[in-house]
DNA sequence: CGTCGCTGACTGACCGTTCAGTCAGGACCG
DNA sequence: CGGTCCTGACTGAACGGTCAGTCAGCGACG
């Protein structure tokens, strides 16, 4: 077997591990045994527990720059939209919401750990920039009103992701749910630009 | 020295603890030295480690209690306006970034252990809960418009509380200021009734 | 063609440390 | 004397990491 498709064995391992007991109760043993492989290639393959946790970031991080292209060519009112209801987690999605929760606590992991605080700022730029982008393009063409944008696209996504931490830190169902509808209410008062003013020009 | 005192040295313990290793670094050892006790006290005032950290919990959240009871006599403007800045962090504060990064490890085992959970919920209804009489305060007096009382506090307990997390684990010193100061100018602007309304009805 | 040398992938046994929890006992106090 | 508060020495389990060694494959060379 490549040295590559063990690597991404041992990814997909590591998700399915941390998905099941969380990062604290993560051991190599345990990534170990669902990849069918020996703790000792784990470390043959990764120095330390946290150089494979930094590459376990970085792996999601290329995943989520490729999802995260998709659906440019949409207006956007619709990009914001989908954008913020893509932050949504049914009550039935009980892996997405397990690895959010894993996912947190490596984030809160960050603030003792350098590699992974500076692969989890570069995600937040990606995030943020996506979520500017979208605005610098609704304000151009007029659908949006002259927001600031970088102070706008920080709290559109410190909104959604405290939804998602309280959904699921307090075991709720509905968090998520509630929040981003609510605030998609609040964009089109705010942010959106009404039909009579649009055409009045 | 009495049961009582000695509980709230070992919670005081607890605090500095977590202040300084996180939840993760957290050890029955290390609380008890802070406490200058033994390790084996711990054990005979809390059973386990998991019940010392449950005691802990109650103690934050019982705290937590007498200070959101005050400024209850200000006008339901200011009251958001000093409850919403109450979330803004400094950059100075290290201790308190530190402490509620540990309260977020903390959050995150919630998950796992339902005791914690219940107590999380318990802060979470609290909160919601404090916001909520803001609001329907400000409605009836008129200050407000008549907004969906529920949605709009979660909504804002969700922005202020994913600034915070935000700020902390990114190890930013700018995200709950923008974040918190942004969301004022758009409550300003959605629920505030402006003074111009407010006088011709 | 065969075999020799070498490498990359992989394993199992083992080690040192850390840590929650136990236990027998001691001091002080009413 | 009995109960409450407290200690130090100890145990057992878990875990990250190490290390010597196996094995399949492959290129080079006679």
């Amino acid at each position: 077997m490549t040295s590559e498709e063990t690597h991404d064995e041992i990814m997909q391992a590591t998700y399915d591990a941390l998905c099941d007991r969380g990062y604290v109760g993560l051991t190599m043993a345990d990534i170990a045994d669902r990849a069918g492989k020996s703790k000792s290639l784990l470390h043959y393959h990764y120095d330390t527990k946290a150089d494979l946790l930094v590459s376990f970031i970085e792996h999601l991080l290329s995943d989520f720059e490729e999802r995260i292209a998709v659906t440019e060519d949409a207006p956007p009112e619709e990009r914001l939209l989908s954008f913020v209801e893509w932050f949504v987690i049914d009550p039935d999605e009980d892996d997405r919401a397990a690895f959010h929760l894993a996912l947190l606590e490596l984030r809160a992991q960050g603030a003792f750990n350098e590699a992974f605080s500076e692969q989890l700022r570069a995600s937040d730029e990606l995030l943020r920039g996506t979520v500017e982008s979208i605005l610098r393009e609704g304000i151009e063409s007029g659908a949006f009103r002259d927001v600031d944008v970088e102070a706008t696209a920080a709290w559109i996504i410190a909104t959604v992701d405290g939804a998602r931490t309280r959904q699921i830190t307090l075991r709720t169902d509905w968090y998520t749910d509630a929040v981003c509808h609510h605030l998609l209410d609040v964009l089109e008062t705010w942010l959106f630009v009404s039909n009579d003013d649009r055409g009045g020009h």
